[in-house]
DNA sequence: AATGAATGAGAATTCATTCAT
DNA sequence: GATGAATGAATTCTCATTCAT
């Protein structure tokens, strides 16, 4: 699945892949630690262990490599995510264990998705295109979580796409700030305080009450969005 | 200021500064488009109008030019957001504009905010120390803001980390996900839906009677951080 | 030998040889025609008849170039020198030799010869020292052979050190001075020549003991040292 | 009588005089200590205490301030040592006194002297060959010495060049050498010991007549020039 | 299939020199 | 006369990519 977007000369199917794994494994240690441009194909090949020139048979430019390692992550974001949530059937919890097992899949990949944020751009538009793609399928189990939790009435009518990314974000951003949480909050503690805030609101009932009339007050009549 | 990290061998401080902002802008430009590893600093100097030489005469090197784009970026942030509550005196309102503040100041700088994600890493530690530095005073000016709605208990008792962090996340998706979001939502749609989530919850109240019992049925009891 | 001091991104031995022969032969034609800064990596490469690349696998920078080149004139040295007084046995006869060998090998390098003199100042100070290392080798076989001579009593007992460099400034000044002594005497004149008068010393009969009156009247009676 | 031989835009003589004093001095220590690829006029400006466009109103290119640089210690020769033998009529003393005043002077200029022999290759022809010519005036005054010394019998019949060179080179080679002899002696010494030698000969009796024989022996028969 | 030496285009950076003020 | 900002040619060095073995 992976290897079908990337060409490569060598025949032999499984060969591809064993290399392919040496190689992308090499690559995103290296370029979660240095970056992309930092990282040149002469470290990676060292570090999987065969020459330069053999990463060029699996392989067609570096990007090429670059995308590999970005699918790989995204494709065990697809894997494991409903994997989490086979067994279970009610919607909420279904919902609840998606962020929950997206946040844990993120903290196992932590580099690589930064890698994935920072690198996105360093890839010519039509493999970007790819992995956006990637990206929204996984959203789509958010969102079809979400629905299903409003369609039994657990979730108000909002925004589907929104909280889609607000979920979504919770997990990429443990990833992203680790720098900043990592000496605050344990995963677990970061999970339940985020869910705390999107699923219950951060406001108190008299908040709410004072939130819903600054939102009728405001200059911007056409704010008002959620359903 | 922002001047006063990165050396020059020029003296007259007004030609520096006006030298400086044409630098910036034009980088600022092609860093966004093209990422800072594509660009050259003959690109740079091309689209700033002046000779590649010039450049050197006020930066020591490349990097030094992604150091300034990026202050440039979070010291608008620190600039603009601040003022747009100068007026308001209740906590909830200040709170609300923040965001929203902060939302449209974004908007406005989307290629150097996604560049600010990106590029991060492709700074010395120093250089890396410095922004994060800045933007952690941005953050507080958030953090202080909820404290102020707790205290009139209009906000509920919870990690101001974490709620500080998906509030400047509501912000920065904007920019990072704005290929996702522009088909979608307007930034006044965005912003009204995304508040609406973070501020009453995502759930119904059938909803939020279940959450408390599935977290409290949860097999990881030290998840439930303070209610 | 050589080799050991610069490091080489290529593996095979044989290969770095034969390629940093190239390198240093043309290396040093360029830099004694042209000295070390006027010639480009690429103006070597091209004499060498390689890419301006390969020469750094070979070489890590540029000066490193120059270190090879200077260390190929000292090996020579060091090689040439001995093997010629190998079969001599007679002390004066062998330091005789000496300088009229050193005088031989300087007039086959003699561009080298005085590129060293040009150029030690070019190199990073560890690079010099290894340089002065080998220069001392050199001087240690003449000293010795001087020692020899004081020791059968056919040279006086005057300071050794002086006498060295006297005789190592034979040989080098020929190179040095080439353009002013090529018009005037052969290499074998300039030799004979200059023995004679290191030897036999410059003054008649007369001559010497009106130097040791002058000597002995000198306001300066610290002087006086030999011996 | 400096300045003639290069070009300024400016006037007035006697600022010329002062100007060129300034970057002559500021060049003279940089180039010695740093060598003349690795000064910049910029820092030769700074150190002479004017802008960088002020040393291009006295000088037209870079390698006329190494010019004026190695003219200045020359013409430093070519005063300082007639003027040590001016009220010495005797002809040995004069050569002694000359040797010992060379060697003076190459003392206090020693950077200056290293810097003559390491960068006349730096010149383009014309202007070396200017330096050459200074150099040769000074060496005249040394062949004089000696032919006087040879008019009255104190100096044998020997080659008057090479003896000269000779002379000349006791005084350079203090300067060439001086982190070798530095340590072991002092000016004072260094000069008695080379003029015992050159003077006196290296050899004792025995030896001397050891070494008419060798030389008789030789077979480089053609050898035989002196006297 | 694998290797690793060779290539050469390309990029950052420096600095002599010029010139408007 | 003096300044110092601006220029841009030139140079070192890197590295993706190729290809003979």
């Amino acid at each position: 699945m992976v290897d079908s977007n990337v060409s490569s000369v060598v025949g032999n199917p499984d060969l591809i892949e064993k290399r392919r794994k040496q190689i992308v494994d090499a690559a995103t240690k290296l370029f979660s630690d240095q970056g992309f441009y930092r990282t040149t194909i002469k470290d990676v090949a060292q570090l999987a262990g065969v020459s330069a020139g053999t990463v060029y048979l699996y392989v067609r430019e570096k990007e090429d490599v670059l995308l590999l390692v970005l699918l790989q992550v995204l494709e065990d974001y697809a894997t494991e995510i409903p994997k989490s949530i086979e067994s279970l059937t009610d919607p909420l919890q279904r919902l609840m264990t998606i962020v929950d097992a997206y946040c844990r899949v993120v903290d196992r990949h932590r580099a690589a998705t930064v890698l994935a944020y920072r690198s996105t751009k360093s890839l010519s538009p039509e493999r970007r295109l790819l992995i956006q793609q990637h990206e929204t399928e996984t959203n789509q189990i958010i969102s079809r979580a979400i629905i299903a939790c409003q369609e039994v009435g657990v979730v108000r009518p909002l925004n589907v796409d929104v909280l889609t990314y607000q979920l979504m974000l919770v997990a990429h951003s443990w990833a992203l700030k680790s720098w900043y949480f990592k000496s605050r909050l344990t995963l677990d503690e970061y999970i339940a305080a985020s869910l705390d805030t999107l699923f219950a609101g951060a406001l108190t009932d008299t908040g709410k009450t004072q939130f819903d009339t600054l939102r009728l007050a405001g200059d911007r009549p056409e704010q008002g969005v959620q359903s």
